[in-house]
DNA sequence: AAAATATACTTCGATATCGAAGTATATGAA
DNA sequence: TTCATATACTTCGATATCGAAGTATATTTT
């Protein structure tokens, strides 16, 4: 059966029209649009967080601790959606260029919260205005109404893939 | 001035507010709802090709050579969203797992045309229904309508992005 | 209370990624 | 034609990330 790459409904595909099309046209598939824009996110932010000096991977935990501090470092990982054992090594960084400390819980002692230091809580106006500039750039030109959409679907997209995750015993 | 953290419309929104906004509600923020339904994609595709003993970082490879045999390492990096340097290393990588092979071109002997073997070809049709299985876990539930605006937005995020690199010299 | 299980953190070794600076070849300008 | 610039690729050293397996502490079960 020849495949049609044109305006073709999902929902009356069969499996190998399906895959058919999104292998062909990556632009239809999440998981490369998702990608595509991370990168692009990412790249812009690292360069002007350089511009600071400071390093792309401390900035997601900054971000988590400016909200809410004295947190576990499982806390963390949830919260940035990294790995335990990465956010060990990131934490372990932070704490050596002096942006926060470490100290045991005292009511449980497998628990070690994670606090910023004057200096740490210091670059958040500094730093926040970046990440602002950095969204309103991105989404130049684009109705606000279609962003609450695309808000809603990246959420939902989320939650459905983090349900198949515990699913299939992942992370 | 107190920050409202309910439904306010970001084009009545000082700069303080805005700030104040993203900095508390990162969920508003397409930089931090991008990244966690990356992540998510990223962990689940590659907890799928670790049974096929398939290194994720030549997944993206795979996918543009699938699409597209005997390209230049450029296009490579272009399509993939990875620095050329990165795809350096992971052509290499590809090479020696026997997915792909390397020529110099006659007419310009500054590119290198990398093209799939046999066995690169032959990993498509396995690997690409994870693929197409993973967006529709990840899209289960949501509207097409909203589906496709999201597509857009995608599409025009990373276009405002690309554009705003190009314009700081980044990349 | 002892044993089994769960949770938080860590260590280890590997992979994926980049920026900066370098080499080889091609193209354009003087 | 020769010099300057651009392009494609590479090397190097660093950062960011993970999976698997280990340790210490807490909680649950028997």
């Amino acid at each position: 059966m020849p495949v049609r790459l044109d305006s073709a409904n999902p929902s009356t595909m069969d499996e190998d029209e399906v895959i058919g099309k999104i292998a062909r046209m990556p632009e239809k598939s999440f998981g490369y649009l998702v990608r595509r824009c991370h990168r692009r996110f990412d790249r812009l932010l690292n360069a002007r967080l350089a511009t600071h000096d400071i390093k792309t991977g401390f900035w997601y935990y900054l971000r988590v601790l400016w909200i809410r501090d004295q947190v576990t470092q499982k806390y963390l990982s949830d919260m940035t959606n990294v790995a335990e054992n990465t956010t060990v090594t990131m934490i372990e960084g932070m704490v050596n260029s002096g942006l926060v400390q470490r100290e045991v819980d005292a009511t449980d002692k497998r628990k070690r919260l994670v606090g910023l230091t004057p200096y740490g809580r210091s670059l958040e106006n500094k730093l926040m205005g970046h990440a602002v500039e950095i969204n309103r750039i991105a989404t130049r030109g684009i109705k606000e109404e279609d962003l609450e959409v695309s808000r809603r679907v990246l959420a939902r997209m989320s939650e459905n893939l983090q349900q198949e995750l515990r699913r299939e015993g992942v992370g």
